[in-house]
DNA sequence: TCCGTTTGACCGGGG
DNA sequence: ACCCCGGTCAAACGG
């Protein structure tokens, strides 16, 4: 198995390369980081049974995608299982292998005698993950005892910025492990309260030094066992997983044995934007924008959905989607804090938590273009203070020839989106089709739960399967690519005095 | 010159 | 009729 290279870097020590830094920052948090993570999570609390299952992001992911979901999901006895965690992405174009803004954590439960078995779904910017999970759980119901198995979202902090949900993710994880591992799971009937006292902003930035401290020491471990030149530990996966540490744990040989399988091993398993290969930070960043998690436990906390008033923006369709979705939602999950000096020169400030500022040559991308993710292009036509509104509000037109869509953008100082409201619905195909946003995804997924379908579409699924992207990414292999990725997000924080 | 952004003026609905 | 306010226009500006 041959991870792909990503840049011009040294073949050979891509090769090598199967966990570094670099896979933890500046800000996302990549498929590999939480794969290894959670591995090692399971060597350290799987006990002595079979209970606890972590998987690997590309499982779900897997699951979700493959025609045949139950190949992959036999080895995983998940009926046996006890609790079964799995990280969701969503990358809603499996066509497109480097899509996906989100990752949250759905988990199996069958630990509530009470409850029955349930899937519960851990989100700390909801709803955006919720169809993915569906989706999921869709797929994995078939494939149990009990059909019927319903969907709970389970309380979980909520992310105050744009790039924290993988950390959250291991962090829920963790607080789950350590809930089951005690006697906790004897006095509490579920991990709720257990996720509420130990996920939180401290605890979510200290788990970013953790991993740091984690890759270190297992990178330092492995150099000593290569150069003591150890064979104990070899594995029957590949030579270049096979040589890291990462495969000391039981559940990293079953990772890897899985990676041995034919259907599953060169799965690219969970998207990202492409140009985190532009990040080589080697370093944490500091989160400078989080300063509290306020917890979430309903979704209409996190987004607002309304219709637009009719007198205001009529509808330029003349179907019913006067619909016009019209979606609220807080943190694209790709801007990031930047020192607007250093931003006018040409360069952005990335705060470091160990190493203090790095100032990192980027190209400064225009407030239009970084909004313009969603696939569409889009004219500035106005911008004010709104009196509802700390934050200005710009207005936007799309560009496309009679095109009638407009959208309001709500940005805080700094430049992180605070909402963006729809009006209208395109009349031409995206431009770049290719690219697919969080926002688009929440506004399709608006019209899509709105018919109750969801759940049971694999959306452009069987095309994918053999489209030549994913035909690519299985002969990529388990590769690195951040779980977010378009960190050229930057915002123009001028604010308008008036 | 082109094109997108900025920003003060203007419009119109609603109270 | 007046005022407030959100939305839009369009000239000026700048890359």
């Amino acid at each position: 198995m041959r991870p792909r290279r990503r840049g011009g870097g040294d073949e050979e020590e891509e090769e090598e390369r199967v966990l570094s830094h670099g896979d933890v920052g500046p800000h996302f948090l990549n498929d590999r980081i939480i794969a290894f993570y959670l591995a090692h999570l399971q060597s350290q609390f799987h006990g002595d049974g079979d209970d606890l299952l972590l998987l690997p992001p590309s499982i779900p992911y897997l699951l979700a995608n493959l025609p045949d979901p139950a190949s992959v999901a036999e080895p995983l006895r998940l009926p046996s299982r006890r609790l079964v965690l799995l990280p969701v992405n969503d990358n809603p174009d499996v066509s497109h292998a480097e899509g996906g803004t989100h990752w949250t954590l759905l988990l199996l439960d069958n630990t509530n005698p009470v409850s029955g078995p349930r899937f519960v779904h851990h989100d700390s910017l909801p709803p955006t993950n919720l169809p993915s999970a569906r989706r999921l759980a869709a797929v994995l119901r078939p494939l149990l005892p009990n059909r019927t198995i319903p969907l709970v979202e389970g309380p979980t902090p909520r992310q105050t910025n744009g790039y924290d949900c993988g950390v959250f993710v291991l962090a829920v994880a963790r607080a789950i492990c350590h809930w089951w591992t005690t006697a906790s799971h004897q006095l509490e009937p579920d991990w709720f309260e257990a996720v509420k006292r130990e996920v939180n902003a401290d605890s979510v930035k200290a788990m970013r030094t953790q991993l740091l401290h984690l890759i270190d020491t297992l990178i330092q471990a492995n150099n000593n066992t290569t150069n003591n030149q150890h064979t104990s530990t070899q594995l029957p996966c590949s030579p270049s997983i096979a040589s890291t540490s990462l495969c000391m744990s039981q559940h990293t040989r079953l990772w890897c044995h899985m990676q041995s399988h034919k259907k599953v091993a060169a799965v690219k398993p969970v998207a990202s934007r492409p140009s985190s290969r532009l990040r080589t930070f080697s370093m944490l960043p500091e989160d400078s924008t989080a300063t509290d998690s306020p917890w979430v436990t309903s979704q209409e906390e996190a987004i607002i959905l309304r219709r637009p008033k009719a007198t205001r923006f009529t509808p330029p369709m003349s179907n019913s989607s006067t619909d016009v979705a019209a979606t609220r939602f807080e943190d694209s999950g790709t801007h990031r804090t930047y020192d607007k000096k250093k931003a006018d020169e040409g360069q952005v400030a990335c705060r470091d938590n160990l190493t203090g500022p790095q100032s990192v040559r980027k190209p400064i991308i225009s407030v239009k273009n970084s909004l313009s993710y969603d696939g569409y292009n889009w004219r500035k036509y106005g911008q004010k203070q709104v009196k509802r509104s700390k934050f200005p509000r710009s207005y936007y037109k799309c560009t496309y020839p009679a095109c009638p869509v407009k959208r309001k953008v709500e940005t805080t100082l700094d430049g992180q989106i605070a909402e963006i409201v729809y009006n209208g619905e395109h009349n031409h195909p995206k431009p770049h089709p290719a690219k697919k946003s969080t926002l688009s995804s929440i506004v399709e997924t608006v019209d899509a739960t709105n018919d109750g379908g969801l759940e049971t579409r694999l959306e452009g699924c069987d095309q994918a399967i053999g489209s030549d992207a994913v035909v690519e990414a299985f002969k990529g292999g388990f590769n690195c690519l951040d779980g977010f990725g378009n960190g050229n997000e930057i915002s123009d924080c001028k604010k308008r005095t008036k």
